[in-house]
DNA sequence: CAGGATCCATATGGATACTG
DNA sequence: CAGTATCCATATGGATCCTG
């Protein structure tokens, strides 16, 4: 049976998967989650420095919205300079598990299965 | 190991999986693939009666979309008036079982879980 | 350092009208 | 019937500048 459930009375309405896509939808989300789950915890210089080319207020958009869906946690530690953390919850955990498995898919689709190789020397 | 590489060049380049999001990012696309995946083949008219207010501009970009990543198929008799039936392929069906553990996932994330009810009388 | 505020370019969806 | 063509409103991302 499938959950994919249509909208209770406006198509583009609440949906609980609706939801959760749109929160990856946007660009840079999935490599976002993809750094995080892969090299851990970071602070958000450094999450902006691996992510090269997002702006400020994307990154800091998409930290948002994954804390807002208790997907990532935020440590903001008020020294000066401040010092935030990011990484995944429990819950991010959860979604990767799935998403790993839509990667793979996808690598087997589209050919390319980086998958045993990590990044590349241009990563 | 996750399966997320890192873009190889360019941060928002081809990788699979972002082609894969970006295949189903869009509005109306899950909730097309649902109507797909339970409702079976469906002519043009029936998917635009099944799926209320989208524009016929946006059913035909995600049909043609979902075709050219080969998860839809189109069957185009040219009869007068035509027919046009569209459904799943069998990548589709693949995608589609990744897609119900993604719903599972919101549902229990978001407490709905219209899953043993089908659909609602509004759909 | 970790953002917030602002301005702008662009992409994209919606509505409508038309056609083989 | 199954689209295509067109115009428009809006959302959203990028770049830049500023600050506790």
């Amino acid at each position: 049976m499938h959950e994919l459930s249509p909208p209770p009375d406006d198509p583009k309405a609440v949906c609980p998967i609706n939801t959760l896509m749109s929160v990856l939808s946007g660009p840079w989300t999935l490599y976002l989650l993809w750094v995080l789950s892969t090299k851990g915890p970071q602070r958000f210089g450094e999450l902006r420095r691996q992510i090269n080319g997002i702006s400020t207020k994307v990154l800091t958009e998409r930290l948002r919205m994954l804390e807002a869906e208790g997907i990532a946690y935020r440590d903001y530690k008020p020294t000066i300079p401040p010092e935030v953390t990011y990484g995944l919850t429990a819950r991010g955990g959860e979604l990767m598990e799935i998403l790993d498995q839509l990667a793979s898919l996808a690598n087997r689709w589209y050919g390319e299965a980086p998958s045993n190789e990590g990044d590349r020397q241009r990563g």
